[in-house]
DNA sequence: GTGGCCGATGTATTCGATATCATGGGGTGA
DNA sequence: TCACCCCATGATATCGAATACATCGGCCAC
């Protein structure tokens, strides 16, 4: 910077200026200067630039699952939304290992970023409720009752619900469930609302017929094998993500099994995939982009302490109907 | 960090050792200090440390699209090279437009990270080429004949070769390609092993049987649609990435085709959905993992200004063959 | 006993950009 | 004509941590 100073014959604090606020500057200056900075190549320093304002113009944005296209989508939304206000997203990826969440949390804490969004989080909810008093943080897909940290979702316990409800609708009554892992709080309410349609039955909710997955494919391959070992077996299955549903449907296969004609099977989250699978996926649709959006949209607005109308924001869901619960479309 | 030194009645420089360089500070003093740090929940700023020693810990990887699982295996490679030697590893997506990949090379050239590196690159190659003579710039998956630039890749022109000799071993003389983009290094290798297998065929390399494609299922999709009205058809087709050989076999099939037995296909990369796919995906495995564990070694010796042996790793490929041919196994 | 060395610590400067305050010239209105 | 203001610009302090250099006390060897 001192270098453009002296080429251009003025102070470093008019080179700054005319840099960043050109309309302080008189023309010919700020031309004489551009012409400095373009013939030494001169690029800012971001680091004194974060140093001096107190802002980096980074937020981080935490996934649990880098493989899941699912955050994909989401991603896509909070991009778009941050580069257009001038922000850089640094995508931080966990595979699911809370000790990686907080090695992420103290990059925040060192001020190295302004906010940090969680696309779901395996560290103690207090602990992030703490931590949001201090910085600017916002939850993505997921809420938490009583959190005053702000969130983004759908309503999960209604999801699960109407897939539920689906699936009873099409004549099936041993409904199987593949759940997510015990600990976070999508897989609660996904419980909640299947246990809420199969408690209309006429046979009411089994235990038995629920199964903590993990996410990942090779749970949901496992696990419908596990479930239909029982007697009777169930004839349908409801998975907490899409990725187990692709895998039970091949655990299904794997046993000789027909999907959807001795197994229907319907998914969450509608993942590029989940259409491209053969056969379709019918599952609960996100809406994946607007998660993303809205989730950067609110960070934004903490970061800039501007006031947040809604705290809490549910978007809506919708069941798209494919091949996978056999209904005839 | 004031109130730090104040609390624990030292100086400021005594606390900045008795974070960095306990050995430099006395055992009570240490112990103070550090509870002083724990009272207050003092935690260092980065960016100020940034400034002050001139790096920042943080790289950058530059991936074209976050949606494809191929680069989320290379990524846990790099993580965790990465994070062992306490390096912070930013994502950055560019949905392969160059413009955003250039807008983070902004964000390298200001310095806020040591280094870079590219999966596929959209932006000129000579660009690369004059950006890594004055910044530490890797390439992964990728390299180019000529360039300075360290890279790691497969020996692509081989492995496309690979392929389609296992289709003409099939008995197959019609043989499509659906390739990448007309731009990138990867599209003009895997042409190249492409056109090499067929010259060796009775038939020969046939122009029309080839379309450049975008790496997306849709355009694997349309492009085996647009083959398949050739006459004579092809009988086999290989794509050069699974995302594309999964659209052409739903192509295929929206048409009334069975795979394998009216078409074989043969992907690239083995994803882990190629496995989990029906048919199964014949494909060319690339190592995922050890690419990127490799990128990023070669990255940090770059940032460390260590001497590097190789400049252009080549890692082995490995054809699997599965259902999508039609092989028997 | 004294010179020299080492370990522990404090003081002051530095990194690069920016914000604040000061300055000076030119224009405007009374 | 003079007071005032505004605009363009320069000098300088500042952000928070790291570090070069200075200091001081204690210990050892000659």
């Amino acid at each position: 910077m001192k270098e453009v100073a002296a080429l251009s014959e003025v102070s470093t604090a008019t080179v700054s200026r005319a840099l960043r606020y050109p309309h302080l500057v008189s023309p010919e200056t700020r031309i004489r200067v551009m012409e400095a900075v373009e013939r030494l190549q001169y690029r800012p320093n971001h680091i004194a630039r974060s140093l001096r304002r107190n802002e980096s113009h980074f937020v981080i944005v935490v996934m649990p699952d880098i493989n899941n296209s699912f955050f994909a989508q989401i991603i896509r939304g909070m991009e778009d939304v941050a580069h257009a206000q001038d922000y850089q997203v640094l995508l931080c990826n966990t595979d699911n290992d809370p000790e990686r969440e907080l090695s992420y949390i103290k990059v925040l804490q060192g001020r190295a970023a302004d906010g940090m969004a969680f696309l779901t989080a395996r560290v103690d909810s207090a602990y992030i409720e703490q931590l949001s008093q201090h910085v600017p943080v916002v939850l993505g897909c997921e809420y938490a009752e009583g959190l005053s940290t702000p969130s983004v979702s759908i309503d999960n316990v209604h999801a699960a619900f109407t897939a539920t409800r689906h699936l009873i609708q099409l004549g099936h009554r041993r409904i199987a469930l593949i759940n997510g892992p015990k600990g976070v709080i999508l897989s609660q309410d996904r419980l909640q609302g299947y246990s809420q349609a199969m408690q209309q039955t006429t046979s009411g909710l089994e235990c038995r017929m629920i199964r903590d997955g993990t996410f990942y494919y090779e749970s949901g391959f496992r696990l419908i094998q596990e479930l239909l070992t029982l007697s009777p077996r169930p004839t349908a299955v409801f998975c907490a993500n899409d990725e187990m549903a692709i895998g039970a449907i091949n655990g299904a296969r794997a046993l000789g099994l027909r999907v959807p004609e001795d197994l229907a099977v319907v998914g969450f989250d509608n993942i590029p995939f989940a259409s491209m699978y053969n056969p379709a996926l019918t599952t609960i649709a996100q809406p994946m982009y607007e998660i993303g959006e809205t989730t950067m949209h609110l960070l934004l607005a903490l970061i800039r302490k501007e006031p947040i109308s809604i705290r809490k924001v549910v978007l809506p869901h919708r069941l798209m109907v494919r091949q996978s619960c056999g209904a005839k479309c």
